[in-house]
DNA sequence: CACGAATGTGGGCGTTGTCAACATCATTCC
DNA sequence: GGAATGATGTTGACAACGCCCACATTCGTG
């Protein structure tokens, strides 16, 4: 009945399954995905080291559906970066920054994460969950770009290919700055990847 | 003496170190980086479970290697593609097209590779021979550029941000592939990511 | 030829994912 | 109210793995 996550007196523990969940974000967020057992998991949360196996099938449902709350996060961030007014709203790539930039720093503040939800092969596949938040968070994207072509920003072009050239643009520099990609001897600070997209896509 | 893969008559193997090298390029293609294991890599070329350690400190130094082997294939790859020249080579994206081009069929003809080498922490850090080659196919996107630039191509803008966004660019739809990260739903083959990025990027 | 360095072997340890058999609890139906 | 049933948790075990150790074999070099 209680479902307190360490301590526990009764013989079943109430919520495990989502137990597991948020405790296995927290030990991906601190230690990464290498340091995350489920054994460790399940000890962390007081229970026994097969416990888990009533609630995921696998070590990988239980990192598909982390994943999924993953996206669910994802999507939050850019739909409240869409729906945020810029500035500037009359300058067309201005209309584009607040969710590209969403987008990469929610890349930054969840790394681990970020690599499980973008490296599980067809996530899609596995879950369901995945992918209607996945397709929320494309959504963004989408009237992102529809938004800014409004406004004059390649007016004529086709709106599909834009949008995933924008999102394979934002996923490539997530990548550049979650791997450490970009060599240090270069002159080049996070802070200016803005400008750096501007003038490819101006 | 003799360094035949398998078979072996001496005690010792003659050129272990290179030969567990290719052996885990070719799981790795084969069978994927989950099913790479260093005693299955020695017991395939007929050695005892631990003779890899007289090579690699690590499995992660083995990966580490392979990433720079990896680096070595991607920089002649994009280094013959800059020297082809384009069919319509006044044409300034022409002169982009190719190296963006040899850098996605790479990612896609070696996704388990391509994903060592750009999801391993600090690749550039651990080996030198992974920074050198990996500088090797930055300059081809450097020398690119320019060339384009010299056709016009953004003519005034600062060239090294110019570099790294196409790069993130190239590198997200590299992403986009290996990791099927289209939804399939969507109207979209891959052959035309390149028509993709020309009207993102003209 | 001897001797040290390089290389390969065999055994073993600790961790992990996973399975099977069993225990405990909650719910529902007679 | 009690028994059956399914959900949930436990214990024990197994195989695979990375890795360490002591030891064996071979190679190169004086």
């Amino acid at each position: 009945m209680q479902s307190s996550p360490d301590n526990r007196d009764s013989y079943h523990h109430g919520d495990l399954k989502q137990a597991l969940l948020t405790k296995a974000l927290e030990v991906l967020e601190i230690s990464g995905l290498e340091k995350l057992s489920l054994r460790d998991l399940a000890q962390s949360l007081g229970v026994s080291k097969t416990a888990p196996y009533r609630h995921f099938k696998d070590k990988e449902q239980l990192l598909v559906e982390v994943a999924a709350e993953g996206f669910g996060y994802l999507a939050d961030s850019l739909e409240k970066a869409t729906s945020t007014p810029s500035l500037d709203s009359l300058e067309a790539l201005n209309t584009l920054q607040p969710v590209l930039e969403a987008y990469i720093v929610f890349s930054q503040n969840h790394p681990e994460l970020y690599k499980i939800m973008f490296s599980k092969i067809g996530y899609g596949l596995h879950s369901e969950r995945c992918k209607v938040n996945a397709n929320r968070a494309m959504g963004c994207l989408v009237s992102s770009t529809l938004a800014a072509q409004a406004l004059g920003w390649k007016k004529d072009s086709p709106s599909l290919p834009l949008t995933l050239s924008l999102w394979s643009l934002a996923h490539g520099w997530a990548g550049m700055f979650t791997e450490n990609l970009i060599p240090p001897e270069i002159p080049f600070e996070r802070d200016n990847w803005w400008e750096s997209v501007v003038t490819l896509i101006r």
